[in-house]
RNA sequence: GGAGAGGUGGCUGAGUGGCCGAAAGCGGCGGUCUUGAAAACCGUUGAGGGUUUGUCCCCUCCGUGGGUUCGAAUCCCACCCUCUCCGCCA
């Protein structure tokens, strides 16, 4: 949630921050509930101080053992007119909360303008698109011939867009799985953490699901109102919703595996054959919970984490910096990283590493103690995938492949895969 | 699913209608003492918001949401969560 106080103090900016984001901000309409919240508020405060201070004189006159009928006279309808104040001013802050809770996170000033995602930039790229001296494949095709993958038989079971693997395919999956979490956890300081794969809807406020997303998610029937998660983002940054961190507790690094599950609702159409999207998919997630003055270099970290994977399975791959109209609800700054698919012959994403700055924060309230000033603050929260898995598994099917159609084991996968050279 | 107990400040824990934003202890911070540290002693120490810029005043918060009352941490209702026992069960 953006702090209201740049919209107090200078409309016009926070007007203009939000144009780079294609939105139309109604300034008057704010100003008039401002100034309606400013005069309910002083008004229902008045009226609750003199209630206050009425009750008091009667509790001390009671206790003196004077009559107290007269001054019980003198409250009169004090009562409703106070309960009609707090009504009203509950109305204002629920209708200035709504507005808030449905604005984007103002944009970094290094993110580039543009529309779609043909707007954003490069900023770097490592190895070249692998070459093949025969056709490639894709890894539908792959996966078909290895009989290792079945697209039919999970839409007999469930429906469209998911997946069956089994034999050594699976294993690849579960193999890649590990390796992530080990590379984070071990090398890149990162907690291993286990999360609940369905949340409350405070949780999917904290990190900004909801209110405005909800038909992206999937909801369970029922009267728990929980939902799936869309990524181990929602439970794990949640972690730090509601308190007041340590100073020398920061940064909080996070590594989660989580399975995900995305309604994909809009996306009709788009990719509608093979693995790239799907209901339900596996991902490694990173989380960091830092001071504001770390968050942009936990940014540029966390991406390069994220990278070290690719460049341990010897994946060629580009990171763009996403621009205005690309970045994300809750973002600030999104690098992309993509991967080289030879089937499709194109860069996709396999990963993206936000920077929140306290958008997060605030909805999450989730703070630490600064210890120059004493006081808690919001922190500053940065995530990332590293990576998708499915998505990797993917790319190494696609720029693993031999000309017979079977998938070489990159080397850091071999000990996790019983040391097999080949599928 | 059934029966019972309980949710209070960073933690432990008192508080059954007014003097309670809340005892006490621990922890934290500052100080005295000390060559230094510990101990001891003294002081201090919740969060959010409004008004204002007069650092004076005011408001809200004792699981959440309603209600009763001039007045609620305290009484009533609903819900959530935790714990114990029984049942069922990976």
């Amino acid at each position: 949630m953006l702090d209201i106080n740049l919209f107090r103090a200078d409309l016009d900016a926070a007007t203009e921050q939000l144009k780079r984001r294609g939105i139309n901000f109604d300034g008057e309409h704010f100003s008039e509930l401002e100034s309606q919240r400013k005069t309910i508020q002083v008004r229902t405060q008045a009226l609750q101080a003199e209630r206050n201070s009425r009750s008091k004189g009667i509790g001390q006159a009671k206790a003196k053992g004077e009559d107290i009928a007269p001054l019980l006279a003198e409250v009169g309808n004090l009562g409703e007119q106070l309960k009609a104040a707090e009504e009203e001013l509950q109305g204002v802050q629920a209708e200035l909360s709504a507005i808030f809770m449905e604005l984007p996170n103002f944009l970094h000033e290094a993110v580039p303008e543009g529309k779609s995602e043909d707007d954003n930039v490069e900023i770097r790229s490592w190895g070249k698109p692998t070459t093949f001296d025969f056709d490639p494949r894709d890894h539908i095709e792959l996966g078909a011939q290895l009989e290792q993958m079945d697209f039919d038989i999970a839409s007999k079971i469930t429906g469209s867009r998911f997946v069956t693997l089994s034999g050594p395919l699976a294993r690849l999956q579960r193999a890649l799985t590990q390796f992530m979490l080990d590379l984070h956890s071990e090398e890149h300081g990162y907690r291993e953490t286990y999360v609940p794969f369905m949340v409350n809807s405070e949780s999917l406020k904290g990190t900004g699901q909801l209110p405005k997303f909800e038909d992206d998610l999937f909801k369970l029937s029922g009267d728990s109102g929980y939902y799936l998660i869309p990524t181990a983002e929602v439970p794990v940054t949640n972690i730090v919703r509601d308190t007041i961190i340590d100073a020398n507790k920061l940064p909080l690094k996070f590594v989660a595996h989580t399975p995900c599950f995305r309604s994909e609702a809009g996306s009709y159409g788009k990719d509608v054959r093979g693995m790239v999207r799907q209901h339900q998919f596996e991902k490694v997630e990173l989380v960091q919970i830092v001071r504001p003055d770390e968050a942009e270099e936990a940014h540029e970290s966390l991406t390069n984490n994220a990278e070290m994977v690719l460049q341990k399975l010897g994946l060629p791959y580009r990171a763009v910096v996403l621009c205005a109209g690309d970045t994300g609800f809750s973002a600030t700054k999104t690098y992309d990283i993509e991967v080289w698919l030879p089937g499709q012959q194109k860069f996709r994403e396999i990963s993206s590493c936000s920077h929140f700055g306290n958008f997060q924060a605030r909805r999450l309230k989730a703070r630490w103690r600064n210890p120059e000033t004493g006081k808690p603050e919001l922190v500053h929260t940065v995530n990332g995938s590293g990576l998708a898995v499915g998505r990797t598994l993917i790319a190494v099917m696609e720029n693993y492949q031999t000309e017979e159609g079977r998938i070489r084991i990159p080397d850091v996968l071999k000990p996790y895969m019983g040391n097999r050279e080949i599928i």
